[in-house]
DNA sequence: TTTTATACTTGCAAATTGCAAGTGCAAATA
DNA sequence: TATTTGCACTTGCAATTTGCAAGTATAAAA
C-alpha cells in the first residue's frame, strides 16, 4: 500500500501526500460522477489502471478513512462507497473538473457542464447530500452485518 | 522532461496527466502563494525537492505553457512566473488549500485562512489579477530583450 | 463437484524518484 | 585578464513505483 508521509504543514502539500499520483483521485471521480463502485467499474474506466495500482489504491483510500467497501450481491462482489471524508474531496475533483473543461476536454454530457458554470456550489452541494445518503445506507448495513456476525 | 500524454477526454484525467504527481501542483503553489520564483526558492521549500525533479517539472510547466522563465539580476539567474494558462490553477490550488486546511493542516498565516473562508472567490481573483498584472510585465520585459537582441 | 464471476496477487521489466556530487554559465572581484 | 562566487542545472546510481499479464483465492451458481 502507497505510504503516506506528511512532508510539510501546506494545506496543499497535505492533499498532495495523499493525491499526488496519477490514479487516487480518478477513483474517486469514478464514484463522484460516473456512479462506478466495484472494482471491475473502475479498471473499466477509459485511463486503463493496471490492477495492482487499482488495489493499492483502493487499500490507501480504505486505510485513511476515504471509502468504505461494503459486500455487493454477487460472487466475492465488493463495492466501495465514500466516506464524509471522501466527500468533502467532491470540490477538487469538481474544480479540477471545470479547469480541464476550460481547455477544451469535456467528455461529460453537457447538461454537467451547463450545471457547473451556473451554480458550481449547488453542483456540489447535491453530489454531497446524494453520496452522504449513500454512505448513511451502506454504514447501516454495515453495522447490521456487524451485528448478525456476534450471534 | 515529463512526458503528457492524454489519458482520455475526462477532464479531471486530462488535469492529472499534467499535475498527477507529488511536485508540479507545488512548485504552482510556491509562485502563488509563497512569492517564490528562482530555482533555489523552489528548492527550499519545506518538502526539500530533488534538483533533477525540479528542473523536469519547470521544463514541463514551461514546454506546456503554464510559466515562462525570465532573467533575474544576479549570475545567472533566472525566474518563473505564471502565464495565463497556469494563473487559471490558482482556483484548484486554493480548493486543495481549504480541504487541507478543513483536516486541520494549516501552516498559512490566519489572515489568509479566514478570508478564504470569508470569500474564496474574491481571494482567488485578487490572485489571479496579481500575477497576471506580473505576467505583463514579464511579457513586455522579454519582448523588449528580444528586440535588442535582433539588433 | 464443477463452473463461473469477481477481486485481488504475483513476477518481472520499464519508468520514475531521490541523493549527492559534479559541471557550466554569468557576474563580481582582484 | 584571471579568479572567485553564485546560480542553475546535469549526471550516475540506487531505491521505489508503475505497468503488463498471468496466476490464485473466494463466493455463488449450476
Amino acid at each position: 500500500m502507497k505510504e503516506i508521509r506528511k512532508r510539510s504543514e501546506c494545506p496543499i502539500s497535505y492533499c498532495l501526500d495523499f493525491f499526488g499520483d496519477k490514479w487516487a483521485l480518478l477513483i474517486i471521480r469514478d464514484i463522484v460522477l460516473n456512479d462506478k463502485y466495484t472494482f471491475g467499474d473502475f479498471l473499466s474506466s477509459d485511463e486503463s489502471i493496471a490492477t495492482n495500482i487499482l488495489t493499492d489504491r483502493l487499500k490507501m483510500l480504505e486505510a485513511e478513512g476515504f471509502i468504505v467497501k461494503y459486500p455487493v450481491p454477487g460472487k466475492a462482489r465488493v463495492g466501495y462507497c465514500l466516506t464524509e471524508e471522501g466527500i468533502s474531496l467532491i470540490s477538487v475533483v469538481i474544480e479540477m473538473a471545470l479547469w480541464g473543461a476550460s481547455k477544451n476536454v469535456n467528455g461529460y454530457r453537457k447538461e454537467l457542464g451547463a450545471e457547473l458554470k451556473k451554480d458550481k456550489s449547488k453542483v456540489i452541494k447535491q453530489l454531497a447530500t446524494k453520496f452522504t445518503k449513500k454512505y448513511r445506507r451502506v454504514k447501516n448495513n454495515l453495522e447490521q452485518l456487524d451485528e448478525k456476525s456476534k450471534k
